[in-house]
DNA sequence: GAAAGCATTATGTATGCACATAATCGAGTC
DNA sequence: GACTCGATTATGTGCATACATAATGCTTTC
């Protein structure tokens, strides 16, 4: 499939142009028309090719300036963030879900911080844990906007986590994901049995709706999790 | 710019339904045709917001089936991979560069795995240390296949990093990115300047070029490092 | 009733054309 | 020289049309 009059054919030796440097990093490239005209294809075609060589940020694009291969080709990796219960089941195990702790109270300073929030705003706190084959497997502590999702306050957690909860009944717009090493915890060590100062991969996710806030939530993995993904290129 | 005759007005307006549940997960929603009609705009416009809206994960598309929304939407983060001098200049601090060893030699069972190599393939094995400020910033453990990379063997590593130079010399097709978190251990401790047994936030990257395996790399990245992106939603 | 084959249908892609938009360049003006 | 303003140019997008392709389902055949 290295015809060049499909825009994946095209794409192939325009890749191939520049993996042997025949466009170095720098580079104009001829314009579309140009290249239209040499594959014997429409622009339209080599559009689309360029434009998503550009999204994967093997190329830059200007307008009137034109197309310039990358300086420096950044790397983009693409992590999927998956339900939790999915993933455990996905990997044939079973899953089960505890319901640790459930307290309404304002946010401490960090976490209004991270959800743009003023710190004596209602929130609902959620700690849960989630077992994988009966084994601990993550650590959440989530705390909830009542402002944003007021019908959380007199919904019943135990049994569902407030993940998939939340996933069926607010609409996400958009979110922010931090990833870190931290030392176990004292509260962490008891709840997933393990001595404090364990490196734990911990994910920091910020959530917010159309207008406000919804959600923030820090899970801590197990020893060992490994979060892997292919890289573009 | 919410005009449903362009494609991102097309796109707002599907997204819109899908938050307001008037598309619920797992849902058929109409065919291209008839949302073109509905939105007074041709097929390829619908096809374009849609073919989009799919790669974000919120619908999924399928031949002669159609269009459905997605039952779990799969929350997607994108992150970026620096060049590491570049992260530290672009923070407006001072980028130093140590090697720290070099040798060749096979690489143990645990690397020729990760890279899909023989263990008697003969390959380059580089630590090297990243400054900014002149503080220990990201520890460097490389190891460089030879047979696809035998310029490696005599070119000299002390000035400018193998990540850069390999970046110019050889040709990258796809990678591999695995994050998790490592206790620091005693060459780590002793070369950043740690206690043994600090979470440190550790990522691999596996390498490969059009036909062979290029280089395996593992980084250490001080306490507290975070990496932070976006979510796509 | 099972297998093979054909019609149907929705998405996937290519094309030619037109016009929109952003960035750059150069001419003209003060 | 600096500034404004239009001409130019490359990408960005929309449209109508045509055909390709995959998946589904129905019909025919044995």
């Amino acid at each position: 499939m290295s015809d060049t009059n499909t825009w994946q054919g095209v794409q192939d030796e325009v890749r191939r142009r520049i993996r042997s440097r025949q466009w170095k990093p720098g580079d104009l490239i001829p314009n579309e028309a140009d290249l239209a005209t040499e594959f014997g294809c429409a622009r339209t075609t080599v559009n689309r090719a360029l434009r998503e060589l550009a999204g994967s940020g093997l190329v830059e694009r200007r307008r009137k300036s034109g197309t310039r291969v990358a300086l420096h080709p950044v790397g983009k990796a693409v992590i999927e963030i998956p339900v939790i219960r999915q993933d455990i089941e996905g990997s044939g195990q079973r899953y089960d879900y505890a319901l640790l702790s459930h307290t309404i109270t304002p946010p401490p300073p960090r976490i209004a911080y991270a959800l743009g929030l003023g710190d004596a705003t209602r929130s609902l706190h959620l700690t849960a844990i989630h077992l994988a084959d009966g084994a601990p497997y993550v650590l959440e502590d989530r705390w909830i906007n009542l402002s944003a999702v007021p019908q959380a306050e007199h919904h019943d957690f135990t049994r569902k986590s407030a993940n998939e909860w939340l996933l069926e009944t607010v609409p996400v717009a958009r979110g922010e994901l931090a990833i870190s090493a931290q030392p176990c915890g004292a509260e962490e060590a008891r709840a997933l049995d393990l001595a404090v100062g364990t490196p734990l991969l911990t994910l920091e996710r910020s959530t917010w709706g159309p207008d406000a806030p919804v959600t923030f939530v820090r899970l801590w993995h197990m020893p060992g999790h490994r979060i892997v993904s292919p890289i573009a290129g």
